[in-house]
DNA sequence: GCCCCTGATGACAATGGTTCCCATGGTTGT
DNA sequence: ACAACCATGGGAACCATTGTCATCAGGGGC
C-alpha cells in the first residue's frame, strides 16, 4: 500500500492544464472536446481517469448536477461548498461554519457515524440572466 | 392547461402502497424488484414513470446517492431535507432553517437568480454500524 | 352493465455517461 | 540505451434511465 508518484505523461498535464484554465465547473466530456479544439487531443478514457485520480488525491472537487453528470473544477484547499450557475458552470465558493456544525451535530443526535454531507446551491449567474432576455 | 387526473390503475396503487410502506429512501429498480416479490409485478417502465409522476406532483421526494441512482421516498409535506442510512436507507427528516436563510442570501449577494439547493447528510445509522462489526 | 375513447402499460430498443479491457506506447530508474 | 511497468486509447461493456408503440383497461356516458 505505498503510494505510488504517478507519472508525467502529456496527457496528464493537459488535463490539468484545462482545469487550471477554467474558471467554473465542467464536466469530463467538455473537458474531452476542450483537449480535442486545442489540438492536443487525448482519448475519452484517459480523461475520465485523471479527473478521477485528481479527485482522489483531493486536488479537484467534483459534483453532480440535476441531470446526474459529474462536473469537475480546480478549487480552493479545504472544506467548502459551491454557489454554481446552471448554464455557464461559474462557480463562487462558499464557507458556512454553521451549516457544518448543524450537519455534524444532526448526525450526532441520532447516532449516525461515518457521515458526510452535501451541499450545493444552484442558480442562474448575473451575466446568464441577462443574455436569456 | 388543465390539471388531468390519473387513472387509478393497479400499478399505480402499488407503486404507491410501496412507497407507503417503506420508511426509508430506495431505488426505482429496488422497488421495481419488491412488487415483483410481493406477486403485483409491474413492469419497469411503468414504475419509472408513477414515481416521475409522483415526484412531479410533489407527493414523494427524489434525490441521488453516490453512486449516482435516483431515490425516492414519502415524506412530509414542506421543504426540508434528510439524515440517509448508506446500507439501508433509513431516513430522518430535518428542517435547518438557518441554512435556508443562509443559501438564499449567499445567492442573493452574488446575484444570482432562479436558486436551489441541495443539502443531505449521508452516513450509517447505529443499527447498520452495530451490525458490521 | 356495456361501449368506446383515451390514457396507461410493458416488453424491448435505444440512450448516454461512465467504466472496463487489453494490446500498444511512453516514462522513469538504472 | 535498456528494461520494466504504468499509462494510454479505442472500442466494447455496463447500467440506470428513457423512448417506442402495439396492446390493454379505467371510467364517463349511455
Ligand atoms: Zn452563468
Ligand atoms: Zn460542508
Ligand atoms: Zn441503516
Ligand atoms: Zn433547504
Amino acid at each position: 500500500m505505498v503510494a505510488t508518484t504517478p507519472r508525467n505523461t502529456r496527457q496528464r498535464r493537459a488535463v490539468a492544464a484545462i482545469l487550471d484554465d477554467l474558471d467554473g465547473f465542467a464536466s469530463a466530456q467538455e473537458i474531452h472536446d476542450i483537449l480535442r479544439h486545442r489540438g492536443e487531443s487525448v482519448g475519452l478514457s484517459t480523461v475520465y481517469r485523471n479527473l478521477q485520480a485528481l479527485v482522489d488525491a483531493s486536488e479537484i472537487d467534483a459534483l453532480r448536477n440535476d441531470d446526474g453528470e459529474v462536473l469537475y473544477r480546480q478549487c480552493s484547499t479545504g472544506h467548502h461548498h459551491h454557489l454554481v450557475c446552471r448554464a455557464c458552470g461559474r462557480t463562487i465558493e462558499v464557507a458556512g461554519p454553521t451549516v457544518e456544525r448543524w450537519a455534524d451535530g444532526v448526525a450526532d443526535k441520532h447516532g449516525f457515524v461515518d457521515v458526510a454531507h452535501t451541499l450545493e446551491i444552484f442558480g442562474t449567474c448575473g451575466a446568464c440572466a441577462a443574455s436569456a432576455d
